[in-house]
DNA sequence: CAAGATTGAACCGTCAATCTTA
DNA sequence: TAAGATTGACGGTTCAATCTTG
C-alpha cells in the first residue's frame, strides 16, 4: 500500500468524464424545471415523485430516505421546506409514535403533474437523446455495479 | 408536444440507477478524503489537481472555470476560501488588468500529493473495482455523448 | 441504550448585481 | 458596451447534538 495503484489512461479519462457529467446534469435539469415555469427543484421532484408513486400517497420518512438514498437530517430540512410551501404534509404514525408519515398534497401531486412533461423532455434533451439502446443497457448495467459496490464498501460506516 | 414522450422502463431504469450513482459517489469520495486525514473537500482536490497539471502550476481564473466546468461565482467563491486556507494563492496578471492568476502554493501541493493515494484508493474501492475494461470503455463513451449533447443543448443559454 | 426523526450551526453553491479594465 | 472576476444574499447540505419513543 506504499505505492498506489494510479488509474490507467482509460480509467482516469473515464472518471474525468464521468464527474463532468455529474457537475453539467444537475445545472441543466435544474434549468430546465425553472424554464418550464415550475417552482420545483430537482430535489423536491424526485421527493414528489416518490410520494406519488406510494401506496396511499404516503410513506414514512426513513422509507423515503432509502428510496432517495438521502441523509436522513438532509431529508428532514427538505420536508420541512415542502411542508411550509404545502407541497407535503405531516401526519403521526399510530404504530409506532416515533415516526411519522409523509403525505402529498393535491396542490404537490398538481405540481408534479405539470412539471414532469418538461421535465422528461428536458432529461431526453440532456440525456437519452445522446445514447441508443444499447447505451443505455450499458448504463444501467454499470450503475447497478457501482451502486452495489458503494453499498458494501460502506457497509458499516455509512448511516 | 401535447403528449410527452415518457421515458420506457429500461430509459427509467437507468435513468433512477444513475440518479443513485450520482448522489452516493460524492458523499463516499468526501468521506473518504476525511478518513484519511486530509481536510481537502472533494472541491477543494479538484481545483488542486487541475493546477498541478497547469503549466507553471498557475491558471486564469477562467481557464480553470471551464477546465473544471463551474460556474464562474462558485470558483471565486471557492478560491477565497482556499486562499484563506493557504492552499492557493493570487496574483495579477500584467498582460490583462482585468483577471488574476491563480497558482498553488507549497502548502497546496504538499496536500494534494498526500491527499492523492488514499483518494485514488476510494475510487477505486467505490468505482472502478466494480468495473470490468468494458464496462471503462462504455462509461466513457457515454458520458462524452452525454457532455456534447448537455454543451450543445446549452448553447446560448448556459453562461 | 437503540431507533425514528428534528434542529441549529457552519459550510457550499446559485443567482443577480457590481466593479474594473478592454 | 462587453469581458474577467468578485461580492452579498439566499437557499441547500452536512455534521453533530438533541428529543422522543421502543
Amino acid at each position: 500500500m506504499s505505492e498506489p495503484q494510479w488509474l490507467t489512461a482509460d480509467e482516469q479519462q473515464a472518471w474525468r468524464s464521468f464527474l463532468r457529467v455529474q457537475g453539467l446534469l444537475p445545472l441543466a435539469l435544474n434549468r430546465g424545471l425553472q424554464a418550464s415555469g415550475s417552482d420545483l427543484s430537482l430535489s423536491d421532484f424526485g421527493v414528489l415523485v416518490m410520494l406519488s408513486e406510494a401506496p396511499g400517497r404516503r410513506m414514512r420518512v426513513l422509507e423515503l430516505a432509502r428510496a432517495l438514498q438521502w441523509e436522513k437530517s438532509r431529508l428532514s430540512h427538505q420536508l420541512r421546506r415542502m411542508a411550509e410551501r404545502g407541497l407535503v404534509s405531516r401526519s403521526n404514525c399510530s404504530e409506532d409514535k416515533r415516526g411519522a408519515f409523509i403525505e402529498i398534497t393535491a396542490d404537490g401531486l398538481a405540481a408534479v403533474e405539470a412539471a414532469a412533461p418538461p421535465h422528461v423532455a428536458t432529461v431526453r434533451a440532456n440525456f437519452f437523446d445522446a445514447l441508443d439502446e444499447q447505451d443505455v443497457a450499458d448504463l444501467a448495467r454499470i450503475c447497478a455495479a457501482v451502486t452495489k459496490q458503494i453499498e458494501q464498501d460502506c457497509g458499516e460506516p455509512c448511516e
